[in-house]
DNA sequence: GCGCTTTTGACAATCATTACCATTATCGGT
DNA sequence: ACCGATAATGGTAATGATTGTCAAAAGCGC
């Protein structure tokens, strides 16, 4: 069986890669593709989606995927951190928690698993937006 | 403004609510609506999708966004807690993390953040499919 | 019981993501 | 550099969960 699927250097890989290189924040499938046309890149849609799948599973970027909406992807700056993000206007932060991560391999590995990642998001109301509501 | 919404009380929250109390696990917004069909209950999936928006905003359920699905709803065990989920049979261990909510807190204050929420998924292979992968 | 207002629920609409599949590009060998 | 096998592309259709719509049906206060 496992089928050494040939994994083939094409422009349009490439051409993801860049966007995601360029921008620093996150962003959309759909984002990028248009970011793409932009540049006069002609990658369709769909590789998009795709190449995006591929380079999270790699680990090359980052996937983040707020409730109640599209799938958002960025470029993995070293390491792995976290997201914190305001409900209200979508100011992101990052935050890193070494703590974090080794407490998740520890609780995995207790329970015998193996291959550990894990997602954090931490939600909630920045400064401004808090101030702004009680004016409502 | 503040619209002072009153909410009323209403036999198909409550059927929500009672399915919610009786199956342990972690169940979509359809499987729940099927659940209430079987249970002779007439309750509409828009209703179903409401009510548990609503109990999700009140904290009263957990909601998971497993990566490439829906999302799934289940009875809010007293306390905070988190998942340990694998990705090969999908079985599913709840672990628990003060430190975690305690970080969490930490960090979002430290960012002047307030009103906080957070979520957590943890994700890898369990012993059992482990072992079966190495067969393949 | 009576209104007023919230809820319901069947169905349509939305919208991100995926499946299809014929066409094109890549890669290793010659 | 050419060829042939096959992975990759990309337009479009399909999928499928979630949300919007709005008339009809229930709550709640009086």
């Amino acid at each position: 069986m496992t089928e050494e699927t040939v994994v083939r250097n094409t422009k349009q890989r490439a051409a993801v890669r860049d966007v995601l290189a360029d921008c620093e924040g996150f962003h959309s499938a759909q984002d990028l593709h248009a970011l793409l046309r932009d540049r006069g890149e002609r990658v369709g849609l769909t590789t998009v989606y795709r190449t995006l799948q591929g380079l999270a599973d790699a680990g090359e970027i980052d996937v983040m995927r707020p409730p109640g909406g599209e799938h958002l992807y960025r470029r993995c700056s070293r390491g792995h951190h976290h997201h914190l993000v305001c409900r209200s206007c979508g100011r992101t932060v990052e935050v890193e928690g070494p703590a974090v991560e080794s407490w998740a391999e520890k609780m995995a590995g207790r329970h015998g698993f193996v291959d550990i990642s894990h997602t954090l998001e931490i939600f909630g109301t920045c400064t401004d937006c808090a101030a702004k509501q009680k004016t409502d």
